[in-house]
RNA sequence: GCGCCGGUGGUCUAGUGGCAGGACCUGAGCCUUCCAAGCUCAUGGCCCGGGUUCAAAUCCCGGCCGGCGCACCA
């Protein structure tokens, strides 16, 4: 008969589209795909999600958030590294018409090691010159096209084609370019770190399931610029919390299982190799179960050597199950100062900090200011490259300035140059520091990803009264609506009075939806169902003595309230200052 | 991008050449003093384009979209 949702994740997609938590964006032309819109549900939920991370990591940490253009231009994406590497070079098969990486097939049946770096033509040649065949039908590929295939969308910036564009494919990148006005906000101090929420957007090559690979996706990221000798979290803060791990060497087992732990003792024996990655896990694992992760179906998945991109020497990703898959929510990335070395060769800008030393060092300096009269004339266009040598040969041997002359060699030939036109000396320096490229500690998460997976570990079914009841166990800090305020029958002074208590808790700052349809149950089922954690209903009783029945979602008991007490008492409990079953 | 399967009111679905049906939801009304009850009525649908046919939701072709597998996911 009817093939009704097996998996939560069936019906949890269908609810969605039912309820307004999301859906496949442009219906009426007949979708798009890996693009979806966010109904009222879901955007407040979302909402209410990237606030509390604002809260946490932004706020909480002390760091500053910024708000960067989603489109840049296309040098940007050179130094990044995206415009390069974000490539695939495709090769169809045309025998069965199977596409297949063709640097991976370079890579795996040639000498040559890094065939993502090799321009196109080259690649061409060489699957024709090591005849390499198809993986999956062994037809020969020689003679066959190698396309591009780039996950950024591109575009152009402004009338014509002469300034291309492209939609960014990480927020990250808004933050890296603008290090050197960033790091004035922070007063050239390290460590400072800085935060955005944004869109970010790959032109996948196969959107799937739902809203977990989407071609446009909302990240909130964490940049965290550090002095890579000096700077170290405080661990203590987060030594105790309990997390489960899933390293490298356990995913290579045959036999291997999850490693439950703690951050304190993961960061000592190893398991976490550096101190930052370990806080934020610590820290993450705490914020997470907050918003409403369940812990249980929550884990840390090391990144095997094989697997982590360009920039990153170590990598962990959150993991969250769903329906028996696990799924990435989050990447921990150590950056290096791969982004900021980048940028500071592409650009004309300084993408470093001045660090003072605890004292000036004082330095002898050997250095040379060669008489160019004398240069100029002996050795022509080559002079440049003579003065080049002396200085080279200043700095690491002294004692070649000790005779009458100085050797130097030049294309092969030996020259010599009388000390005294070198202007050779030895000086005392003072140096009050250097310029150092920051490293960079990177929490990025999917919020996308975070939506989907709060409603999932939120998704409950049970039975009242011998009925079936679906709802959602939203934390009430991000439950899209708070509060469901309902007449108990209709009736005019009934409708009035919930009408006006609605708007009072309105005007505390609630989130609160007024129902007056149907009977009273299937306006609680209603609310169950998009998770809003209490009703208030307003009965006869109520007109006369001033209280109301606040009911609770989870388990539909109820308590009687004083109306002039509801504002207050229902902030509180939203708040998590106040239980429901520490109400009189 | 390849392969397999699929696309029917808001949602879930029946219909395999001949008037497009049901359930739930939603709205109106009745009833109802706290958990999807009942009664009456109403709104609303064959993904798009082409072809075959007297006739297409149904068959064929192409596209779009979805699920799964492969590939991809720096």
């Amino acid at each position: 008969m009817s093939d009704e949702p097996t998996n939560t994740s069936e019906k949890l997609v269908e609810l969605a589209k039912r309820r307004g938590y999301f859906f496949q964006s442009a219906g009426a032309y007949g979708g798009v795909g890996g693009f979806y819109t966010f109904g009222p549900q879901g955007a407040a939920l979302k909402g209410n999600l990237e606030d509390a991370w604002r809260e946490r990591y932004a706020v909480g940490e002390g760091h500053m958030e910024i708000d960067a253009p989603t489109i840049m231009p296309e040098p940007v994406f050179e130094a990044s590294g995206h415009l390069e590497g974000f490539d695939d070079m495709l090769i169809e098969c045309p025998e069965c018409g199977q596409s297949h990486r063709a640097d991976h097939l370079v890579e795996d049946n040639t000498e040559y090691e890094d065939a993502e770096s090799l321009p196109i033509p080259e690649v061409e040649e060489i699957v024709a010159e090591y005849e390499l065949v198809c993986p999956s039908c062994g037809a020969g590929l020689a003679g066959v096209a190698v396309e591009n295939f780039n996950l950024m969308f591109a575009t152009n910036i402004g009338p014509g084609d002469s300034q291309p564009g492209y939609m960014r494919p990480e927020t990250a990148q808004g933050i890296f370019v603008e290090f050197p006005r960033l790091k004035e906000y922070a007063r050239n101090q390290l460590p400072f770190g800085v935060t955005q929420i944004g869109r970010a957007y790959r032109n996948e090559i196969s959107p799937r399931r739902s809203i977990i690979r989407t071609r446009e996706f909302t990240q909130a990221e964490l940049e965290l610029f550090l002095d890579p000798q000096e700077d170290e979290p405080d661990l203590s803060a987060v030594a105790d919390v309990a997390v489960t791990l899933y390293p490298a060497t356990e995913q290579q087992a045959d036999d291997g299982t999850t490693v439950e732990t703690t951050i304190g003792e993961a960061v000592d024996d190893g398991t976490i190799a550096d101190p930052w990655i370990g806080y934020f896990l610590g820290v993450s694992q705490e914020w997470y179960e907050s918003v409403g992760v369940d812990v249980d179906r929550f884990r840390f998945r090391q990144h095997l050597s094989g697997e982590r991109a360009h920039y990153a020497s170590d990598c962990w990703d959150a993991e969250s199950e769903i329906d028996g898959n696990w799924i990435e929510i989050a990447g921990f990335a150590h950056r290096g100062n791969y982004d900021l070395s980048k940028h500071q060769a592409h650009s004309d800008e300084r993408f470093t900090i001045f660090k003072q030393y605890d004292e000036p060092k004082t330095v002898e300096r050997a250095t040379v200011d060669p008489d160019m009269s004398y240069l100029g004339p002996e050795f022509g266009g080559d002079a440049a490259a003579v003065v080049e040598k002396l200085e080279e040969l200043a700095e690491r041997d002294r004692a070649a300035f000790d005779g009458d002359a100085v050797e130097v060699d030049l294309e092969g030939e030996t020259h010599e140059i009388p000390v005294e036109r070198c202007g050779f000396s030895v000086d005392e320096e003072t140096i009050a520091g250097e310029h150092i490229v920051p490293n960079v500690v990177e929490p990025s998460f999917g919020v996308d990803r975070l939506v989907y997976t709060v409603l999932h570990h939120a998704y409950r079914e049970d039975e009242v009264d011998g009925e079936e009841r679906t709802y959602l166990e939203l934390d009430p800090e991000v439950a899209p609506t708070f509060v469901g305020v309902f007449p108990l029958q209709s009736d005019d002074d009934l409708e009035r009075e919930a009408r006006a208590i609605a708007a009072e808790l309105r005007a505390e700052g609630l989130s609160v939806t007024y129902d007056d349809s149907g009977n009273i149950g299937r306006r609680y089922r209603r609310q169950d169902e998009v998770g809003t954690p209490f009703c208030v209903t307003v009965d006869y009783e109520s007109l006369d003595d001033e209280a109301v029945t606040v009911r609770e979602r989870d388990s539909t008991a109820q308590k009687r309230l004083p109306i002039d007490e509801l504002p207050e008492t229902l902030a509180a409990l939203r708040a998590g200052d106040l239980a429901f079953d520490d109400l009189e």
